[in-house]
RNA sequence: GCUGGCGUAGCUCAGUGGUAGAGCAGUGCACUCGUAAUGCACAGGUCGAGGGUUCGAGUCCCUCCGCCAGCUCCA
């Protein structure tokens, strides 16, 4: 023991400080604070840094305890998770190799290099050796090991990814974490012992490149998550499973929306009647928007020649996610990629003027690209597809309004359609990759420039996507808040000065001279097969009235209530209303768990009191009972819910459902 | 495309070498019904496709197709 100890001062949250002897660790200080600290703390952060709890600590500074309540410290739980797990499948299947083992969002996955292939079936058998390691109880201990001492270690040990790992660290000391027999490369820090593991779970099992690269070995990754309580692991488990059951392609054909057939073809869905009203109604509402906000609405094939897309570009730099050409008679037709290049001819259809400018020509464009099989998802990732596209011709002073105009409509049509949350992102190129992206710096450089003075007009903030970018230009994605919680690109506004120089694009100038316009690309409600399964699950099948496949279905108590029903379902379908009659002979029960089953946002039932006084007893979708309406009030409700687009099923008139519902005969 | 898993009735799923099953949906009949599943009966399958092993294959083997998870890519 040192006679004369340096003593350091730390400083600890809330103001209070503390002085102790240099070298006291993190968990000394934790039980000073008090045993509860002591035992719920799993890691520090030492001046800005989260450090092991066994870290010595040298000098003064702020020390701040963490447990697992903090999102750090369950970061730090997970991470010594995938420790475990790294150890457990060593044990069970020796000669694995490891590769890497880091936390994502709500878990952690590792990826193993493993001597025979595993399934889904073998998780638990490495779950309860997992649990083992637990029980064991083992210390999980910081070292400091040379860089070039370790790379023969981990080669000698039959790790090979370990050593080319270590061969790309720059620093001569490397740390590495031991818990018993277990060894592995890491940064950390760590719980202090195994022991501490609460509740965890291995999750799923997969294929994942070596670094990500198809060229490289292909491992076996697997997932797991782990939290404080077994109770919240259970929770999470259990929104897993609510995720599942907003899964579109679930909803897709439970509800009837959409169907993908086998006969047809990979990733080309058939959009069923409801789907395709969803779709319409979508349609309709986009097309109006934009006629009023000053766009041309077209119409051109889908097909192609081939040297249309070579003038454009996408032939080389696009090629790979085109179908492949088709010779009829002399030609040498393709399915296109982009509706770009049509625009463009129309554009070219007659000389313009400045004063015509900005030329803004939209459509639902069909098009067709070749997506690898293994990523074609329901209705979200497909083959074709059809986007609410539109390319905006404008003089280079324009760039910034026109910019600004699609800003502003995006957000407008977020609000409609409901969505809370989102963010811009400022996609751009990867200067190194010169095959995927037009090699002209300059215009790179002026474009990302103008979409951020845009922006920055605008006030959004905004993160950057390096490598992002269209072939042709920067763009501005939008990504929407999905109800996984994830964001997806929605919308997007690319500034292009390429495609008109392909083109050799020009209009007459205030100078009487020609100029060479700007083009914007720009998808609001992105492809029309993307935007419905956004909905789909973003809603979970419940839409909005304006939205709603069905907005209304009338439930006759019996046989003789049918003809009042059917007569006043035609009479709102006049009405542009879309309302069905169940008609079948069952029970009331039967048919209002099956209009709920269906989303159907209001239930009329009718039966003699109703016929009686020309009215309906409504019901709302998940809310129950709503009272009675004069059949006319609803559908002039319904038909405001619908035309204000309104994300509720509130409906002014109607009378308290208390009394409606209580009385059972029909008001004298 | 790659790795792993899975393909049995419209849907969800049993069925580990010996005559293809259940629930729901569908059809028929009865009931005429008041706020989340009325009862009974009937029908429904070249077990994803093709090949092979076997006396015998939904089941074992091979090839292909599709779906799911992930990787890669992306609207």
């Amino acid at each position: 023991m040192e006679q004369h100890e340096e003593r350091i001062e730390l400083s600890l949250p809330g103001g209070d400080s503390m002085e102790v002897v240099a070298g006291t660790t993190a968990a000394e200080v934790a039980r000073r604070i008090g045993p509860r600290l002591a035992r719920e703390a799993v890691v520090a952060r030492y001046d800005g840094r989260l450090v092991d709890l066994a870290q010595p600590l040298l000098e003064g500074g702020k020390l701040e305890l963490i447990t697992l309540d903090a999102p750090e410290g369950l970061d730090v739980l997970r991470h010594t998770t995938a420790h475990v797990l790294a150890q457990a499948v060593l044990r069970l299947y020796p000669g694995t190799k490891l590769a890497i083992g880091p936390t994502i969002e709500d878990g952690f996955y590792y990826d193993f290099d493993l001597p025979r292939p595993i399934g889904p079936e073998d998780l638990p058998a490495i779950e309860a050796e997992m649990a083992r390691i637990v029980q064991e109880d083992l210390p999980i201990i910081r070292e400091e090991g040379g860089r070039q001492e370790w790379i023969e270690r981990f080669r000698a040990a039959g790790q090979p990814y370990k050593v080319e790992i270590l061969e790309e660290i720059p620093e001569a000391t490397v740390s590495l974490y031991r818990q018993g027999e277990f060894v592995d490369l890491c940064r950390g820090p760590h719980l202090p012992s195994t022991g501490r593991l609460r509740a965890f779970k291995l999750l799923s099992i997969a294929g994942a490149y070596w670094r990500g690269d198809e060229k490289r070995p292909m491992l076996t990754r697997i997932y797991g998550t782990a939290f404080k309580s077994k109770e919240e692991l259970e929770e999470h488990l259990a929104r897993l499973e609510q995720a599942r059951k907003r899964d579109h392609r679930r909803l897709g054909r439970e509800l009837e929306l959409f169907a993908v057939s086998e006969e047809v073809g990979q990733g080309l869905p058939l959009w069923l009647p409801k789907g395709a009203t969803i779709r319409r109604v979508l349609e309709r509402y986009i097309v109006d928007l934009e006629l009023q906000e000053g766009y041309e609405h077209v119409y051109t094939p889908p097909l192609a020649r081939t040297e249309l897309y070579k003038t454009s570009g996408h032939w080389e730099h696009y090629r790979e996610n085109m179908y492949p050409p088709m010779k009829v008679d002399d030609e040498e037709l393709v399915l296109r990629p982009m509706n770009c290049p049509h625009h463009i001819m129309i554009y070219k259809q007659k000389p313009h003027s400045y004063r015509e400018l900005p030329i803004r020509i939209a459509e639902l464009g069909l098009m067709h690209r070749y997506e690898r099989s293994g990523v074609l998802t329901g209705l979200s990732r497909v083959r074709g597809m059809t986007l609410n596209d539109a390319h905006i011709f404008c003089t280079p002073e324009q760039i910034k309004e026109e910019f600004l105009r699609v800003v502003r409509l995006i957000q407008r049509v977020y609000q409609d359609l409901g969505f809370q949350e989102y963010v811009y992102t400022l996609s751009r190129r990867d200067p190194e990759n010169r095959e995927k992206f037009v090699d002209l710096p300059e215009m790179w450089e002026k474009a990302e420039r103008l979409i951020r003075e845009a922006l920055d007009e605008i006030g959004v903030s905004y993160r950057e996507d390096i490598g992002g970018a269209a072939f042709y230009g920067p763009k501005l994605d939008v990504d929407v808040k999905s109800a996984a919680g994830k964001f997806e690109t929605i919308s997007t506004v690319q500034v292009d000065f390429y495609l008109p120089e392909r083109f050799g694009l020009e209009y007459v100038g205030v100078d009487n001279r020609l100029h060479r316009p700007v083009m914007i690309h720009r998808g609001v409600i992105s492809t029309m097969e993307r935007m419905t399964a956004f909905l789909i699950e973003l809603y979970a099948g419940a839409f909005p009235v304006w939205l709603a496949p069905v907005q209304g279905v009338f439930l006759p108590i019996a046989e003789r209530h049918v003809e009042y029903a059917r007569a006043w379902t035609e009479e709102g379908r006049r009405r542009g209303l879309r309302l069905e009659v169940d008609m079948r002979d069952e029970k009331l029960n039967r048919k209002i768990r099956e209009a709920e089953l269906q989303k159907v946002p209001f239930m009329l039932v009718v039966g003699d009191r109703e016929v009686e006084e020309e009215s309906v007893a409504v019901r709302r979708r998940g809310q129950g009972d709503a009272g009675h309406l004069p059949v006319r009030d609803f559908l002039d409700e319904l038909e405001k819910l619908a035309r204000e687009r309104r994300l509720d099923l509130h409906l002014a008139a109607a009378s308290s459902p208390g009394v409606a519902a209580s009385s059972g005969v029909p008001a004298s």
